[in-house]
DNA sequence: AAGTTAATGCACTTCCATTGCACTATAATT
DNA sequence: AATTATAGTGCAATGGAAGTGCATTAACTT
């Protein structure tokens, strides 16, 4: 049995080939990916399964969603022991304005915030938009 | 000549009929509102209008827009002697997953946030999801 | 008042997200 | 192993928000 059915499993979730294949791609990633480029790494599935799949990944916490300002929700993996589907793993995210790619910063945790008497925190969104370190040239 | 006529001539727009009143519309509200609320308000204006006001306004430093999470813009009057049109107000942003409603919290600002090396950060969004004071009961 | 420039309204388009339903594969039960 | 139940997949269609082209109208300049 395969790392990647294991996994799988342990999340609760059946390991179909579909899902398993979705898996490996998002893992090659050094970066968030839309939907729409997982659609380009498998032109011969549906689009409405790889959305699904990526949800159910979500549900289950394999995947986060990343909102980055650009109106596309985009994806990444969670770090090996992230509980994210339970409690938020809180690390930052980075859009570079230049290459338009998002990557998750999962060293940088995202401070403490204080809010207003009355206001109560579920999840923190943090994200910094600027050049990234390929584009910056440094 | 009126205090919102003058205001959209300092901010170097023509201050038009529509203008004035979304202006006033805008000013109105306590909370930051999609365009789809303001279409609602002007029912008889037409939504391009509405839309092309608002970018105008956000490219002039009037309003900002807010990416509260939940895919639909906000927008929000800014405070006066904001220059976010040059420099980012970093204030922060609070949604909440009760009523839906988006705030500015214009008192709490974004902390200093420390990147890995090569990364140049040009804007910061950050955005609290949760339950607000009106929700909480407190 | 005439001419110029900018704003407005209408129609149309694009893009991503999402759903319903039929079909198929997988797992459980007999 | 065959049957039944359950879950996954593919296709088609929909919805919602954002954005554009162009003709018309209003606002400013001279
Ligand atoms: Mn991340
Ligand atoms: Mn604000
Ligand atoms: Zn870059
Ligand atoms: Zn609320």
């Amino acid at each position: 049995m395969s790392d990647i059915t294991t996994t799988l499993k342990t999340k609760g979730i059946r390991p179909t080939a579909m899902r398993s294949l979705v898996y490996q791609e998002l893992a090659k990633q050094d970066t968030a990916v839309a939907l729409t480029d997982i659609e380009l790494a498998f032109t011969k599935a549906d689009r409405t399964t790889l959305y699904r799949t990526v949800k159910t990944f979500e549900e289950n916490g394999i995947v986060h969603q990343i909102d980055d300002g650009t109106g596309i929700s985009k994806y990444a993996l969670c770090e090996p022991g992230c509980n994210c589907e339970i409690e938020n793993d809180l690390h930052l995210h980075f859009h570079c304005s230049n290459c338009d790619k998002t990557v998750c910063l999962t060293e940088h945790k995202i401070p403490q915030i204080s809010l207003p008497d009355g206001y109560v925190a579920e999840d923190v969104n943090l994200v910094v938009k600027g050049i990234c370190s390929d584009c910056s040239g440094s």
